[in-house]
This record gives C-alpha cells, structure tokens and sequence, in this order.
DNA sequence: ATTATCTATAGATCTATAGATAATGC
DNA sequence: ATTATCTATAGATCTATAGATAATGC
C-alpha cells in the first residue's frame, strides 16, 4: 500500500508491461497542467500520475517546458478546423447546425482541458488563442458576406464581422465559463442551454424583416 | 547597484520613510498574482517589488493565501456595482450607455488584473466570479422584461434572460481576450471598437418591427 | 549496443519562523 | 513596551543530471 510498492524495479521493464510512456505523459501532462497551470504543476505530479520516477521524463522531453508545448501541440488547435462545410446553406439552419458542432468539439474531454490551459497560462499561448479566434471569425464572416450580398440575413444590423461576433463570442463566452475541465456535470447543461438558446436568439435576429 | 544597495539597515524606519507597507505589499500581490497566477508567484518575488525583505509579509498577512485573499477582496466586486441606474430608459439609449460604462469599468488597471487573476486561478474565485455574472445578467433581464411586457423590444426574439446574455455575453468575451492585465495598446483598443460595435448592432436588432 | 527504466543527488528556490535591531509613543 | 523592519536559517520541494540496472533486438 506504501507509494514504492507500485514501483518498479531499476532495468528496462519487459515488452509485456511496458506500456505507451510518451503518450501517458502528454495525457498526464495535459491534464495536471490544464487543473493546476504551469507553474503549480511539478514534474513530479506528472511522474506519479503515471506511475514512473521523475527522471524518465527526461528521457523523453527536454524538459519541462518542452512538455508542455508538446501536449499543447498534441491538443490544439481545434477551433479553425470546425467541420461546418457541410452545413446547412439556409442561415437559420446554419446558425443552429454551427451551434451544435461546435458544442459538441467543445464539450469534450480534450477541448474542456484545452480552454482551461489557454486560459490558465494566457501568455504561452497567446498566438494560438488569438489565431484560433480570428480563424473562426473570419470563416464565419465570410458566410455571412454572402447572405448579405443576397439579401438573405438582416442587411441593416451590421457588417460580417460584427454578426460573426455576435454569433460568436457567446458561445465562445459559455466555453471559457462552463465547458472548463473542471466543469460540473451542470455547468456543461448550462453551457447547453445557453448555447442553443442564443444561437436560436441570432437566427431570428438576423432573419430578413417582411417588406413593409 | 547591486540590490542589497537599496535594502534598509535591520530596526524600524524613521517614521519620515516609513511607507504604506500593507498596501503597497497588496498592490504589488495583485499585480504579481495577475500577471503570473498564484503558483508563479513567489512571497520573495512580491518583497523585492516593494523593496522589502521577506519576512516582512508576515508581519502583515498570516501566509501567502492570506494575502492572496486579501488582494482579491481588495480588488473586486466590481461587475455587480456597475452605475447602470441613472442610464437613459430608451431601451437602445440604454445599451450604448450600458456599454459605455461597462468598457469604463472593466478598462481600469485594477479591474484588468481582476480579470486575470480570476480566469488564471479560476478555482480559488470561482464563486466570484459566477456571482458576479448572474447578477449583472439578472439585472439586466429584470430591464428587458419591462421592455418587452411594455412592446418596446422586439417580443419575438427570446426570454428576457436570452436577450441579457446576447448582450452581456460578447462584451465579457471581449474583456477577457483583450481587457486583462497585460494587454497592448492595441488590443484594448479592439476591445473598445468590439464592443461599441456590439451594442450597436444588438440596439439595432431589438428594435420593434415596424407594424406589417 | 541500445533502450527504458530506476536510485541518488546536486543545487536552486520556496514558505515560514526565530531572533536581532532600531525607531516610536507612552 | 511596541512596532516595523532586518538577517539567518530550517525544512520542504522543485528541476535536472549522473550513473546503475536490466530487458531488448541485432
């Protein structure tokens, strides 16, 4: 029951018992960091949470920086690659089916802990959050360009951009609150019901006002 | 130049030198704790950012949690108190100088450090934080719902709540990616342009129809 | 020989305390 | 005597490295 019992002993474990060490790490890793930041995460917490010694992390990163830039590579970026191609071309259908995909990117295990490292420490992922949103925003803008041009969304509400972050920073605002890693089972409901519920909000906001 | 040169002999100052320790010790935690969270700042770190020794800290505040505490409650409530009652009562008068005053507030150093701190140690203010949104969101429902029992916004678009968040939600958003502690000239100036321009476009949308 | 682990340890840094020192205010 | 500082230090913890140990794969 002793913390050593589940030790190994020194020498090369054999092929039966070894298991995926880099991976766990970058898991362990992402996870620790992402509950605690970089700096209230030891290499220690991460070599016990995997069931190791604190050197073998040596001998698969550089060291502990160089640990967490690979866990943030193995996790982001998500945001831009939104698989919204294949929605729905009529903008109210296209407001909700958005809504959904991006719930459910966000909702899961790997995005709640990217949310939480990005926000934890800001300034080491600075260029990612940024770039992630700006992707976003412009990828919507451009939908909504079109719309406008046609005539098929509310042309006096504002430019692309300005409905692009109207629809967007909402949803973006429910992740940072109730879609962390530490979320409660009702935060994440939270963060459902809100989400959809603006997103209906916005369809009928922007919908074309009957001619007078 | 070295920096022991500064530090002050052993005894108590003359009283003509002797500073406001306690608030420049609280001052400086706020500062250190928002720009590098509360593992990433060392009790040494804040002592030598008021010129002081170490052990002064302890003579002020029981441990370093203490004067974490302490700096927090300095420092906020600051979303619940917005001066938002003497705002014109024309509903999109109102959501200019809701915005406005918003910007005003969340702007000011202290509150970009708030900003910080909070979203960096996100579980040590988590009340905090959740608190001070559902109070301004239900303060601004209770608004909305006035507006929409008296056909001043449109009725069509969604719950009294649903509209407090379409507006709140974005100008939170922009506080948090570009109204923390160490943001540039440049990002709280998009935060401004943001977030005028979100009321803007919500004013317009809530507009009754014209009757058809 | 190489690889994947371990133990042991160096050296830095961190929080906190004990006890010295000197000005203040009674 | 009290207050506000200092110096010195204990003890914990942190990152990182050196060198031992044993399985693997040629």
């Amino acid at each position: 029951m002793s913390p050593a019992a589940n030790r190994r002993r020194p020498g090369r474990p054999a092929k039966a018992e070894a298991g995926d060490t880099k991976n766990a790490l970058l898991d362990a890793a992402l996870r620790l960091f992402a509950q605690n930041g970089y700096a209230g995460t030891s290499i220690r917490a991460i070599a016990r949470e995997v069931g190791l010694s604190e050197s073998v992390l040596y001998a698969h990163f550089d060291d502990k920086r160089a640990l967490y830039d690979a866990a943030m590579r193995l996790a982001g970026p998500q945001v831009a690659t939104l698989a919204v191609d294949d929605a729905p071309d009529e903008p109210a259908a296209f407001v909700e089916t958005f809504a959904e995909q991006v719930l459910a990117v966000w909702d899961s295990p790997r995005s709640r802990q990217v949310i939480s490292l990005v926000s934890r420490d800001a300034r080491m992922n600075d260029e990612m959050l940024e770039l992630g949103i700006e992707e976003a925003l412009a990828h919507l803008a451009h939908r909504f360009a079109g719309w406008l041009a046609a005539g098929r969304v509310r042309t006096d509400l504002g430019s692309p951009g300005d409905l692009a972050y109207a629809l967007l920073a909402p949803i973006a605002h429910a992740r940072q609150l109730w879609l962390h890693a530490e979320a409660t089972e009702s935060q994440r409901e939270r963060a459902h019901d809100r989400i959809r519920a603006h997103a209906a909000l916005f369809a009928r906001a922007i919908t074309p006002l009957p001619p007078a």
